[in-house]
DNA sequence: TCTGGGGTCCTAGGACCC
DNA sequence: TCTGGGGTCCTAGGACCC
């Protein structure tokens, strides 16, 4: 008796994604130490997006600062962000991934998404999606296999780069089991340190470990969501619904702290108006503030203000200038962020991030 | 080494209500 | 004099991801 062909989830996931994209278009890049990161500037503050296979030989990698970067790797081709170029590849990514046969895609940023599919052989479709990626876009990308939404995100870096790998149940403890829980998606330094305080060093630990604990530790939701993932277990559903912004924000790091007032009021009404411009494309009114301020030499605060339900932009800017208010004095700022939260549609699906509950 | 900018979701604790 | 138990909403902040 032959039942339907197996459900399966498929993480896909762009190799050096933004180099990738910088590299198609300056071909004589090809095969260089590539390193993009703010505006290519390395004496200004800024931190690198993606360096290039040929770049992290050096010891360089996403998140370092740029200033450190290139004296890591001195003869390195630094390229400022084209946020713009990025979107547009990536869309062409996901189309891409939508016409393969009976997949259902969830986007996760540029450069990854989900796949769900009903196969009996998710090797040979995975091999298809990253021939479809290359022949649409000209670039190569790797493939996580799973039973879980976690497994298939995990398996993806074990395919790295232009490979495939498979994770289920079967054996997850034996690729994942020995190593340590950082290495999980949604525990970081501060998580892993945390659960280390619990006695538990590796997967294994985790996902054989009393819930009792990590309950105590982490809250109802998280303890128990730490716990699964130590199992790698969780949702296997991947939803293709749209996605609904909960709001618009920008920050803007100085590169020169802020002292004066005067400059501190001028700074957030630039990033409140582009924050403005942003809610009003999307036609949703503000239900919420958030002020973040960095003092130097890095210590960050955050404001937060819920507000009457408004269009009005002048009511916006009065609300925000009252978080304004809050922010100390003689003390230098060393960068500004500026969030409206939006009123949710009633249609719209409860959110769910990859790292959070409900996965 | 001295840390961007775009996001999301969770928790603690206080205010307030019945 | 001593202070329940349930709930909601809000603010501040923490943590993580790409």
């Amino acid at each position: 008796m032959t039942g339907d062909p197996r459900r399966w989830v498929l993480h896909v996931d762009l190799d050096q994604f933004i180099a990738a994209v910088e590299v198609l278009r300056h071909p004589e890049l090809t095969g260089k130490p590539l390193i993009v990161g703010g505006r290519g500037d390395p004496t200004e503050r800024a931190v690198v997006s993606t360096a290039s296979y040929e770049a992290r030989e050096f010891g360089v990698g996403s998140g370092m600062p740029l200033r450190i970067a290139a004296r890591k790797a001195p003869d390195a081709v630094i390229l400022p962000v084209d946020a713009a170029a990025y979107t547009a590849a990536s869309e062409e990514v996901m189309a891409a991934l939508r016409e393969q046969p009976g997949a259902v895609v969830q986007v996760l940023g540029w450069d990854e998404a989900f796949v769900g599919v009903s196969t009996d052989d998710p090797e040979a479709y995975a091999r298809g999606i990253q021939a479809a990626v290359l022949d649409r876009t000209a670039l190569h990308c790797s493939v996580g296999i799973g039973d879980t939404l976690v497994r298939a995100k995990v398996a993806t870096g074990f395919g790295k780069p232009q490979g495939v790998f498979r994770l289920t149940a079967e054996n997850w403890l034996e690729v994942m089991g020995f190593r340590p829980t950082i290495e999980l998606w949604g525990v970081g330094t501060k998580i892993s340190r945390r659960l280390a305080g619990l006695g538990i060093q590796t997967v294994t630990d985790l996902a054989t470990a009393d819930t009792d604990p990590l309950v105590a530790e982490f809250g109802p939701r998280m303890g128990l969501w730490y716990a699964q993932l130590g199992r790698g277990d969780g949702s296997s559903v991947v939803d293709d619904t749209p996605w609904v912004p909960r709001g618009h924000g920008r920050e803007t790091t100085y590169q020169q702290d802020l002292a004066e007032p005067a400059q501190i009021d001028g700074a957030v009404r630039e990033l409140l108006a582009q924050v403005l411009a942003d809610v009003r494309a999307e036609g949703r009114p503000v239900v919420g503030l958030t002020l973040k301020v960095r003092y130097a030499p890095f210590f960050t605060k955050i404001y937060t203000k819920k507000i009457p339900t408004t269009f009005d932009p002048d009511l916006v800017l009065a609300k925000t200038m009252e978080l304004v208010e809050r922010i100390e004095p003689d003390r230098p700022v060393r960068l500004l962020g500026v969030r409206a939260e939006m009123a949710m549609p009633d249609d719209a699906r409860e959110g769910h991030s990859p790292t959070r509950s409900g996965w």
